[in-house]
DNA sequence: GTCAAAATGTAGTACAGGCTACAAATTACA
DNA sequence: TGTAATTTGTAGCCTGTACTACATTTTGAC
């Protein structure tokens, strides 16, 4: 059992190393729940993009924008829907709720700032462009906060 | 039909805004492959690091620190010992191969890395630690270097 | 040495996000 | 107008990652 003293953990062998257990549990939680809504925020983002260039979504589209079957999109537009992000009507593409516009703003937004703070740090933009679709849904407001920050001021 | 013209497609109604399909289909396809890895980069990371500080890493620390249930740890695992990445022996810990030790290295360089830019720019070591644990796993070698070199010349 | 606590393993469930294959509807055009 | 291409929808399958509940094994303490 439990190596764990019946008082308090004090200090471990190496050097100060590890988080504290709840501390590092947070972090990791909140990398998971960034996670599963990454997916939602790049298809809002994309399906902005294609109205404002395009004027309409279609699943076709979007899905051969994603690189994935137009299967799997259509089932991931339904989770949209769901989610209450988006709607729908047959062959004349996908709309955003008031609440899909915004959250594809916030993406938008956040999507250029990533871009803008690799390009300024010398990533070559098809890197830059390529490691911002990853990145973007791990940056918190604090973060954003600094890059804006750092390029404002350079 | 595809409103696609017969030819070639030349240009798009509002300003140069969306890349090319393929282009975009790259970067998102880039994504989710790095996606699927983030999981056995994490535990490969965390489980060198509780070697290298208590001398083992059993599955209920394992999935303490990552705030999973230990059922959920112990078919991680499985997946990590299928990869070639770890091995383990009940109630003795799980223990990474040459591959795992060699991944966990990686990560580890990565995101001190990711951890170093952020607080550099400014972020709050808190936030840059929560951040850097999803960041991480979406930097490209190119950008990594271009971290590493902003960090040496400031 | 016994026995309770802890650790581990297993089973079953759910959901997300991929895929292929096939069916139905719409649209474009000859 | 009729037909073929395109688009959309559905079904079934797989893998990954999460959970709870229960069973088994090991360990630690008395
Ligand atoms: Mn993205
Ligand atoms: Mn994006
Ligand atoms: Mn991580
Ligand atoms: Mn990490």
């Amino acid at each position: 059992m439990a190596r764990a003293p019946v008082t308090s953990e004090p200090d471990h062998s190496a050097a100060g190393k590890l988080p504290a257990e709840g501390t590092q549990a947070r972090r990791f939680g909140k990398t998971r729940s960034a996670q599963s809504t990454a997916l939602l925020e790049d298809y809002a983002e994309l399906i902005a993009d294609l109205l404002a260039s395009e004027g309409e979504a279609r699943p076709t589209d979007i899905a051969r924008r994603l690189g994935v079957s137009h299967a799997t999109a259509i089932k991931s537009i339904s989770r949209l829907k769901r989610a209450g992000l988006a709607t729908a009507r047959p062959y004349r593409g996908v709309f955003l709720t008031e609440k899909g516009h915004a959250l594809a703003e916030r993406v938008r937004v956040r999507h250029r700032l990533v871009v803008d703070l690799l390009r300024a740090l010398g990533v070559p933009s098809e890197a830059a462009e390529a490691d911002a679709e990853g990145i973007e849904h791990y940056v918190s407001e604090i973060t954003l906060k600094a890059f804006a920050q750092f390029l404002k001021s350079r």
